[in-house]
DNA sequence: CAGGATCCTCTCCGATACTG
DNA sequence: CAGTATCGGAGAGGATCCTG
């Protein structure tokens, strides 16, 4: 009496998330821990820090990530993998392996032969 | 002496390939098998004749849809995964499996308790 | 039926300057 | 350091008309 698979409906769920130039880059990388605002900015090449905080933002809105201040002098905030984020980490490294292989094969017929 | 997984560089290729409005959903539907282009159009809500077009044409440069003309009295054409595209059912099914999950605990918390 | 061309709108995203 | 506000360009995406 289960479903089984008879459509992917929730797929466009996941663009929903992880749509955004930048939210794959950012969950790659607090895939392996806690990161200061400041590190992941460093981290990743190319963001501008408005983006960064909107891609934050859209995370912790959807439940992925999770935001903590810290009272410092200079303020501090860091950023982690909520419990449901945690349950995406399999994912992650499955969607990078398969484009891992994707780009190695594509890049061999790119070659010629 | 192999990298084991130390990063997930390859994850932006995932949005170069997968990103885009309408693509998941795409290939959602040939994931069931080949279709006509108007079965696609039908079978998709909301979109529009030239996105549709456009999204399968860079699946095809990205080599994961198949194209086949036949030439019929009006012509008919008919998208299929090509072998690299099958490569990442396995891929559509766990992200369709994490979204429905997902969307399950998060539903849960905004109903209250 | 499948797809091209054109026009138009809206959102994404970068750059910059400013606040606690 | 972390975040907000504003401006502006580029591209995504929609609607419509046209063709083989």
């Amino acid at each position: 009496m289960k479903k089984c698979v008879n459509n992917l409906a929730s797929l466009q769920f996941i663009l929903q998330v992880l749509g955004g130039k930048w939210k794959l880059h950012i969950l790659s990388i607090l895939y392996f821990g806690k990161k200061r605002f400041k590190e992941l900015e460093r981290e990743i090449d190319g963001i501008s820090a408005k983006m960064l905080i909107k891609e934050l933002k859209d995370l912790e809105a959807a439940g992925i990530v999770n935001r903590q201040t810290i009272n410092t002098v200079p303020i501090t905030v860091e950023y982690s993998l909520t419990t449901d984020g945690l349950t995406m980490k399999p994912l992650l490294e499955q969607m990078n392996e398969w484009a891992v292989k994707f780009q190695q094969t594509t890049s061999k017929k790119s070659a010629g032969y």
